[in-house]
DNA sequence: GTCTATATACTGATAGAC
DNA sequence: GTCTATCAGTATATAGAC
């Protein structure tokens, strides 16, 4: 009984800890990036040492995945599980952009962890590129039910406008950061889509 | 004459010296950033040590300011002086991504630099929020322009067609960095814009 | 103009006490 | 589970010799 067992109040706890120490994460991280952000940094929002922290994470390339899967988890939940199809998915999309621009640390999370993601020697690259693959997929998966249902204006490329509405995503979370009353993102995001369907979003 | 005085050939080293080492900043910058960026790295790469480039450049914040006003440089030399009105402006915005995808360093460059200057404490994010308030503006300007010869679709928003095309762009580039056989840049971008447009692109 | 040497500070990670 | 202490590495910037 010494090593195995706990109580459910105890792993309850350490669940919180690491809980408490992502958000911290998330915090730095977005602010001045994996890269630059300290764990001494993280340690001090939580009010712990930098070993503190460690003991929970062994190493900050383990913390920054905790970070990024704990984002996920938050995006799939605002987008509903099992995920909607067709319309319905590019509505979320839409719905998601409403929220992030109540969300401006999430936002800055997103898009300066991202950008550093691209680089080649970057310990995360692999999951940025599985990633953005996904989401590409399902926006395109989208925009193909859509044609089946003969809700998508005739000729569209759909590869093409899934790249293009992702894209469009993410380039208008730079320009909102830099002038948040001078973009309306949600607002771009449906004069983008609009013209392309047949129906109302 | 033991001050002031140099001949031409003494300033032109100089200014030699000067570019050999913003060269080789943009390398650095572009592959771990601004913040993560060492000027030692910056001074191996052009074979000085790093003191030695400091005596150029009186900090790494004004270094970081020589690069990005170079690029803007090379973005200029690239659109023509002056600059193109209506949508010729636009088809250089689609030629620009067009070169864009011959070189990988510029483009992560842009991409890793703009966002780490949308966070609060970033020294140079007055440049970044005054950069893009320059370039919608041209563009807006360029859509505006096309809307007055009646070579744009009527009920065309043209402040949010100039966002849209931006972020466009900007977004692309994240895309093609984690997956460039994956991505036209070009391509997508003149899908975005034709419809918009009663004229060929 | 470039160097070496140095000041000062911070980094991620480990070892071991409690 | 958390701490202190410590290591080896790196950072920007300055002082002063040449």
């Amino acid at each position: 009984m010494t090593t195995g067992a706990r109580t459910r109040g105890e792993y309850a706890k350490s669940a919180e800890r690491r809980q408490q120490i992502v958000d911290a994460a998330a915090e730095v991280f977005s602010s001045v990036g994996y890269r630059k952000g300290s764990l001494r940094d993280v340690a001090d929002k939580v009010g712990l040492s930098q070993a503190g922290v460690l003991h929970h994470f062994p190493s900050k390339e383990h913390l920054l995945e905790a970070v990024l899967s704990w984002r996920d988890g938050q995006t799939a939940r605002l987008m509903g599980d099992p995920l909607p199809e067709g319309v319905d998915f590019l509505r979320g999309l839409v719905r998601a952009a409403e929220y992030n621009a109540t969300t401006p640390e999430l936002v800055e999370l997103h898009v300066i962890v991202s950008a550093e993601g691209t680089s080649a020697d970057h310990p995360l690259r692999e999951y940025f590129a599985g990633r953005y693959a996904s989401v590409l997929g399902h926006t395109r998966q989208a925009f193909e039910r859509a044609a089946e249902l003969g809700q998508l204006r005739p000729g569209t490329d759909c590869a093409s406008a899934s790249r293009t509405l992702i894209a469009l995503m993410d380039g208008l979370q730079v320009q909102w950061l830099l002038a948040p009353d001078g973009v309306d993102m949600a607002g771009d995001l449906r004069r983008y889509l609009q013209p392309l369907l047949t129906v109302e979003l």
